[in-house]
RNA sequence: GUCCCCUUCGUCUAGAGGCCUAGGACACCGCCCUUUCACGGCGGUAACAGGGGUUCGACUCCCCUAGGGGACGCCA
C-alpha cells in the first residue's frame, strides 16, 4: 500500500499548513496500514516550481516530523515525472488515448472558448465544454491543421448521464456528466494538466489510496475515466475537509497566516503544530488533546474524520503550545530550543548587532531596540500611523498594500531586492522614499526610531514581514472589499509588468 | 448561473436509535491558590440550523428547505 501528498509549489514557495495537515493524514494512515507514505511534486507548469520552494517544502514537513519514505523505484518526490524528459511519457500516453478513441485534438482558440463558455452559462447550463460543443468542421479543422495552428488534446467524457464513484468518508457521490468539460490533458506546450500527470504518475508510483482535499472532488470523474481509459485500477478516494479561515472560508493568507514559516518564525513548536493540526477535523478515542505524532499515528482511524471544515484557531493552537512548553520540556530544553532552534542566538542577530552597535550607548539599550525582531504580532494601532507619519493614512493604507502586494511576488528575499523594489514603488507611487518608508518602519518595527528597515526584513524573513504588513493594515481598519478593488485597480496601472495580487 | 460537499456551544470536537438532564477542550465570566502576573484547581454562561417523515423511541436513519463551503482554466 502506498499514499502519496501532492505538493505543489507556489511560485514564492510558502509551504502551506494544508500541505502539512494533508501530508499528516497521509502519513498516518500509511502508517496504520504498514504503507509507504511518499510525497510527489507536480510541476508540469514550469513556472511553479523551483528546487529553492521544493526544498522549503520539504523542511517545512521535515520540522513537523513528517517524514516521508522515499520510494526509491517511484522516482522520489518527483515521481516519474522528473525521470522523463520534459513530459515525454505523457505524451505518449495521451498519443495511446488518441489511438484509441480516447481523446482528440482541439483546434478552438482560447477566445472561441470564452465564447462558448459564456453562451452555455447564459443558457443556464453547466459552463463544462463537451466534445460536441468543441467539434468543428472538418474542412475547418483540416485547414487549421495545415496552417499549423496550436492544438491541445482533450479527453472524450460522456454528453449525458452520471458518474459515480465512492469516497472512503462520504459514501457514493454522483456528478453528472453534463458537468465534467472534455478536459485537456496535453497543453499547447506539449506538457500534461495536473490530471493527466495525477493519474499516470498515481498508476507509476502505484499509490493504492489517494487523501486529499475535498476541492478535488469534482475533478474525480474525470480522473475515474481515464482510469478506465488506460485500463489502470483507480485508488481508494478519501477527501478531506478544507482547514477554513474564521470566516468559514478556505484558509487563504489573506485572512490568515497560512505559511509554516510564519508559524516557526513566531515561536511555536513543530510537535505543537502537528498536534493542532492533528486535531483538525480529527480527535483521539479518548479526546485528548495534547498528544505526540507517535501517539497520534497508534490510534489513527481515517474512518473517525469529521467532514465539516475545521476553523483554523490560532488561539487554541497557542494554548496548545503552552502545554508543550510547560509539561514537556525542561528548563534547560527549553532555553535549548530558544537558543540553537530560535532567535536567541548570534547568527540571528548579528545582523542587527551591526546596525545597534552603531547607535547604542550602554548594552541594556539593545534589548529595548532589538525587541521587534524577536516578538510576534506588534502591538500597533492607528494612532501610531497617525502620530508617526504625516501621511494621511488612507496614503499609508496604500503604500502598506502595495508593497505587501509586491513582497508576495518576490522569489529571493535580502536587503537589496527589498530596497530595489521600495524604491521603485515610490517612484511610482511618487511618494518620497523617506514618507513612503514611515508606515512600513512601523509595521515592521513598531517605530520609526529604528535602524534599516530593509534590514529587519531581511532578518524577520518574508513571511514575518508580510504578516507584520498585514496586521498592520489591519491595525488601519482593515481593507474592505470595495476598497481593495479600487486599491487593485491603481496597483495595475503602477506598472504593466506587475502581475497584481496573487491568489492562494 | 450549473453542479458537488457539509451543518452539535463563538471555535475544535464526543456522539454509530434508548447510556443525552447532549460530554470534553479553547475563548469568556466568577471563585480558590498566590506578594503581582501567569500556571493550576473548582464552578458558570453557551449547541443538536428549520420543517416533515420512519420508529415504542431520533443528535443519530430518510426527504425537503435554509445556511455555509467548494468546483466549474492550456493552475494545481
Amino acid at each position: 500500500m502506498t499514499v502519496r501528498t501532492r505538493i505543489a509549489p507556489s511560485p514564492t514557495g510558502d509551504p502551506h499548513v494544508g500541505t502539512a495537515y494533508i501530508a499528516l493524514f497521509n502519513l498516518c494512515f500509511a502508517r496504520q496500514h504498514g504503507g509507504q507514505f511518499v510525497l510527489r511534486i507536480e510541476d508540469t507548469d514550469q513556472q511553479r516550481s523551483t528546487a529553492q520552494s521544493e526544498q522549503l517544502i520539504f523542511d517545512s514537513l521535515h520540522w513537523l516530523g513528517l517524514d516521508w519514505d522515499e520510494g526509491p523505484d517511484k522516482g522520489g518526490p518527483h515521481g516519474p515525472y522528473r525521470q522523463s524528459e520534459r513530459g515525454d511519457i505523457y505524451r505518449e500516453y495521451a498519443r495511446q488515448l488518441v489511438d484509441a478513441g480516447h481523446a482528440f485534438h482541439c483546434y478552438r482558440t482560447p477566445e472561441e472558448l470564452e465564447v462558448l463558455r459564456n453562451s452555455r452559462r447564459e443558457a443556464g447550463l453547466a459552463t463544462a465544454l463537451k466534445p460536441s460543443d468543441l467539434a468543428l468542421p472538418e474542412a475547418e479543422v483540416a485547414k487549421r491543421e495545415a496552417e499549423g495552428a496550436p492544438s491541445v488534446i482533450r479527453m472524450y467524457v460522456p454528453e449525458e448521464g452520471v458518474c459515480t464513484f465512492q469516497d472512503r468518508l462520504r459514501g457514493e457521490i454522483e456528478i453528472d456528466w453534463a458537468q465534467v468539460d472534455a478536459q485537456i490533458l496535453l497543453k499547447q506546450d506539449g506538457m500534461p494538466t495536473y490530471h493527466l500527470a495525477n493519474v499516470v504518475d498515481d498508476h507509476l508510483m502505484e499509490i493504492t489510496h489517494v487523501i486529499r482535499g475535498e476541492e478535488w472532488i469534482n475533478s474525480a470523474p474525470k480522473h475515474k475515466l481515464l482510469y478506465e481509459y488506460l485500463g489502470w485500477e483507480m485508488p481508494e478516494l478519501i477527501h478531506l475537509p478544507l482547514l477554513r479561515n474564521p470566516d468559514k472560508s478556505k484558509l487563504s493568507k489573506r485572512k490568515n497566516p497560512t505559511s509554516i514559516l510564519f508559524y516557526q518564525r513566531m515561536g511555536f513548536m513543530p510537535e505543537a503544530l502537528t498536534n493542532y493540526l492533528g486535531r483538525m477535523g480529527w480527535s483521539m478515542p479518548d479526546e485528548s488533546e495534547k498528544f505526540t505524532l507517535e501517539q497520534m499515528l497508534e490510534a489513527f482511524d481515517i474512518d473517525r474524520v469529521s467532514l465539516g471544515g475545521p476553523v483554523f484557531d490560532m488561539e487554541k493552537l497557542r494554548w496548545l503550545n503552552g502545554c508543550w512548553i510547560r509539561e514537556e520540556l525542561t528548563t534547560e530544553e527549553f532555553a535549548e530550543r530558544l537558543i540553537k532552534n530560535w532567535s536567541y542566538n548570534q547568527e540571528y542577530l548579528l545582523p542587527a548587532l551591526k546596525h545597534l552597535q552603531q547607535r547604542v550607548e550602554i548594552y541594556s539599550d539593545v534589548a529595548p531596540a532589538a525587541c521587534f525582531l524577536v516578538s510576534g504580532m506588534l502591538e500597533i494601532d492607528d494612532e501610531n500611523f497617525r502620530q508617526g507619519s504625516r501621511l494621511e493614512l488612507e496614503k499609508q493604507r496604500e503604500i502598506l498594500q502595495f508593497s505587501l502586494w509586491r513582497m508576495e511576488d518576490m522569489l529571493d528575499w535580502n536587503r537589496d531586492l527589498l530596497f530595489a523594489m521600495l524604491k521603485d514603488l515610490s517612484e511610482k507611487m511618487d511618494i518620497k522614499l523617506k514618507d513612503f518608508l514611515t508606515p512600513i518602519f512601523i509595521a515592521i518595527a513598531g517605530s520609526t526610531s529604528s535602524f534599516s528597515v530593509m534590514d529587519s526584513m531581511e532578518i524577520l524573513g518574508p513571511d514575518m514581514s508580510r504578516a507584520r504588513l498585514r496586521h498592520a493594515l489591519e491595525a488601519l481598519g482593515g481593507v474592505s472589499k470595495k476598497a481593495a478593488k479600487k486599491l487593485e485597480k491603481a496597483y495595475r496601472k503602477l506598472d504593466e509588468g506587475a502581475s497584481g495580487p496573487e491568489e492562494d
